[in-house]
DNA sequence: TAGCTTTCTAAACATTTGTTATCGTTTTCA
DNA sequence: TGAAAACGATAACAAATGTTTAGAAAGCTA
């Protein structure tokens, strides 16, 4: 729980006595590799912080493929926001892909941290922010650049995520066949 | 001016004088067809709300083509936010497509709002919430849809767009390229 | 109104990307 | 440890999408 901390304490000023009152609504769980930490169809109820491991966020398409949408690692936080936010049924599953520890922060946390935390708002409003620019950039290069240059980016924005996971996923990341990755990767 | 007044009335409760206070850093301008709001390459310092007309995210690839990121009309808030936050050149052009007004909300002013408005940080979050839940249908649209797919549902979207704007900006907003687009919509 | 520009469609052809199948290698796990 | 499964590369072929060009209709502007 102390990385959370730290990383909570980089966003926002927290007091101690703060810090008390969130933290007894927290707990860490640990989920071993492929185990499913959130399925697609329930209304998600918590977010997650991910202390250790990595998470992928997959996505059924409608021909009944699983799609990978994203991935986390270390330090950051996961869920089906959109679907969190509206209490709706989540469209993405989250796995584990490593076992993996996270800080899992119900519903009923964050909202305690927005009515009773000096600075919970201002947490709420940066995370949303941090992973709305994420989401941009992401859009964005789609938008303007080819799979083939997105490949090559994707270790900017994944430090070291191709020798930590199959293939098959990078290529669905990057909304290509698996093929045409290899085919990519072999252009030179 | 009452517009903006009244959105923002409903997403957070504003006393009369926070409204004041807020309200006197803020103006409204006014956007002749085809003119930028905004150009890529300066730093955004500002965001607007739009209150009558229609906008649209341009962003040149790196072929220098310009692609159509994004459209924006009456109610909602428009910028390149992801840019704005993080205080960098933009890589988004705003251009208005019909005669538009706007709030134009200035950096210091949505500062002061965090600083000085009771829930202007919730404010804030909610917006970064809201935008964020938006992008994030849009990727999973691109990847659970064909563009055929994404074509007939772009009017849920944006009700009535596809009579406001030309078809090669609706093209290059579904990411796929006119003459495509042209025989998509005539596959019945 | 006349002329210019933009818009949309269409056809032909090129390119990109997907699909299927095969094969050798690596990983998993009972 | 050994069998089964997963993985990555490759080839052949199919499907989707892009590019170029042309022409007719619509819109814009002087």
């Amino acid at each position: 729980m102390e990385f959370f901390r730290f990383i909570v304490a980089q966003i926002i000023n927290c007091s101690p006595e703060e810090w008390e009152g969130f933290a007894k609504q927290i707990r860490v769980q640990e989920f071993k590799k492929n185990v499913f930490l959130a399925e697609a169809n329930r209304v998600p109820d918590e977010v997650f912080f991910i202390e250790k491991g990595l998470i992928r966020v997959l996505i059924n398409d409608s021909k009944g493929t699983e799609q990978t949408f994203h991935f986390a690692t270390e330090g950051q936080f996961i869920a089906d926001y959109a679907s969190y936010l509206r209490m709706q049924p989540a469209h993405y599953s989250l796995q584990a892909l490593e076992d993996t520890r996270v800080v899992v922060i119900p519903r009923a946390a964050i909202d305690w941290g927005y009515a009773h935390m000096k600075q919970g708002e201002k947490l709420g409003r940066l995370v949303a922010e941090q992973y709305f620019s994420y989401h941009d950039d992401r859009i964005k290069q789609t938008f303007s650049l080819t799979p083939k240059e997105r490949y090559h980016k994707i270790e900017e924005v994944f430090p070291g995520i191709l020798n930590r996971i199959p293939q098959h996923m990078i290529a669905s990341y990057l909304g290509i066949s698996s093929v045409h990755l290899s085919r990519i990767k072999n252009q030179k």
